[in-house]
DNA sequence: TTTATTTAAGATAAGTTTGTCTGAAATAGA
DNA sequence: TCTATTTCAGACAAACTTATCTTAAATAAA
């Protein structure tokens, strides 16, 4: 369904958050030991949710990785996987046409387009801090 | 969503039944011709197809592709896709957990519950042959 | 200013998926 | 039997994704 990347992307920014809420920033070893994602390849999609704006990045001591209150309570989770998955999820067509809709549609398309609707509802009214809040109070995890 | 080989092996399949209908069977290239689908990788797919006993193939002279009548009426796409893809759609968990229930849940898992199940409910209920029928009337199309 | 710490950026490597090519095997018909 | 036609099987190649490594840049604190 996602990418690793993206997996991981959601992965960060929910650890992230939970120590955001706490108002401690952290770092990427951290990020990667309590996320389960590899180090080096997480910092790297960090990198592009810094440059989404949906993180904040600090260089130097007692630099890291956090996000604003404000934005994980405006920040859906449609946006953390378009940033990194763009909107292939969104638009592409099941059977993998150039351009598939109602007018001219692949053999599939109608039995799709309700799902697919569904699953972009749900991730456009998801935001980080109602899935942060969950794993902090230890409702969900993140490494199993 | 679907890999590449498991939208190739549905357009395939699909063209292949609207001609099993007319009682003709259908050599690879015709099969890459009209479904839009790389001739050789296709006709790999078909060989998985063929040995999970969705289609018929037959080598030679009039040879080709083909599927019973029966087999297009009873078999879901559900079929198509788990021979190609295997069960990650259905059992895989949105974040890539190696085990993610509803005791011991990612943060997504709850969100994602009732769209993996609808989507799994769709492909298990929609048959080859009502696809093909839909687009051998001309109401769809798997080109481009 | 120097040092230690941290992210940033880009090169490189490994792995997986996608795609092609070639030769073998089967078979219908002349 | 011979030939043309077709799938089958597996080697090979290209492209993309995933993952690591190395060096640079920034910065806090001594």
């Amino acid at each position: 369904m996602f990418s690793k990347a993206c997996e991981y992307g959601i992965k960060a920014i929910l650890y992230i958050a939970t120590q955001s809420i706490d108002g401690k920033r952290v770092k990427i070893s951290d990020v990667a030991n309590n996320s389960g994602c590899p180090e080096a390849f997480t910092a790297k999609i960090l990198g592009k949710l810094t440059k989404s704006s949906i993180v904040n990045s600090y260089k130097g001591p007692y630099g890291g990785f956090e996000i604003e209150m404000r934005k994980m309570k405006t920040t859906k989770i449609s946006e953390i996987v378009y940033a990194i998955d763009g909107d292939s999820l969104y638009n592409g067509c099941a059977l993998g046409l150039n351009e598939c809709d109602a007018n001219d549609p692949c053999p599939m398309h109608e039995k799709f387009y309700g799902i697919r609707k569904e699953l972009k509802t749900m991730l456009d009214t998801t935001t980080i801090y109602e899935l942060a809040t969950k794993l902090k109070s230890g409702k969900s995890t993140l490494i199993r």
